[in-house]
DNA sequence: CCTTTGTTTCGACATCCATCGATCCCTTGC
DNA sequence: GCAAGGGATCGATGGATGTCGAAACAAAGG
């Protein structure tokens, strides 16, 4: 396509409304709106790569993790930095540059927002 | 930090573990076996019209709806019943049919064990 | 039996998406 | 400045998936 580099679409690291979206599934129904941004969510989570990816960083010592230490899920490299944009987007993990490598550690807030969707607070 | 708690391997008190699958994803990393199916219900909710129906049948009056109370998502009739059959297939929904109607309803326990893995990021 | 109404299945289609190799960007070290 | 290595992006591709209309299936009533 284009060598065009110029164009500001999405500003870096879009801040993103993080938390506040939606009660517990149980609760009513949701709306397309809230749908729609929660399904985000939960797609991030449904593919077995990201998955592991995922439990990767979070239970990784210290909260984070390294792409080098978590590059190997059975994909190309390639692969496993798509799914961790992917994660990212979906705001689950955010990411820091240290030096020559890149950590990854997970959104707590936001995981906690998807697990009360769910019930798990009982 | 809280706890460190040894993993009682596999049979000790596991009063309704209908889902047999997967510490919190803060423990360990997943195996692949375990991505691959937990990734799978996951995945069931990762679409916006398949979460909607699932909020709509997890808040309806008396834990349970007809397929015609909640077809009303803005996509065709079968559609709707391609998605019921996916969040059946993933364990999340079960259906019965009453009559001429088809009721489905929440298996609490699969949405409880999602819940727990995400829950314990707080 | 036939019709009506609720629900599922079938076939077809367009779009999305996971994956890869090649390439480019960034930082460090020589 | 240049080489090396960690990560990200690009372009292509095969397979999965969401969607629909038409048709099939099931139960209830005439």
């Amino acid at each position: 396509m284009s060598n065009v580099k110029v164009l500001p679409l999405l500003e870096p690291e879009a801040p993103e409304a993080v938390v506040p979206c939606c009660p517990p599934l149980t609760e009513r129904p949701l709306t397309a709106d809230e749908a729609e941004k929660t399904a985000r969510m939960f797609k991030a989570l449904g593919d077995p790569v990201r998955l592991r990816l995922f439990s990767l960083v979070a239970s990784h010592e210290g909260g984070e993790a390294c792409v080098c230490d978590i590059s190997d899920v059975g994909v190309s490299q390639p692969t496993v930095s798509h799914h961790l944009k992917k994660l990212k987007e979906a705001g689950l993990l955010t990411s820091e540059r240290r030096g020559t490598w890149v950590y990854y550690r997970v959104e707590p807030a936001v995981v906690a927002a998807m697990g009360q969707m769910l019930g798990s607070l009982g």
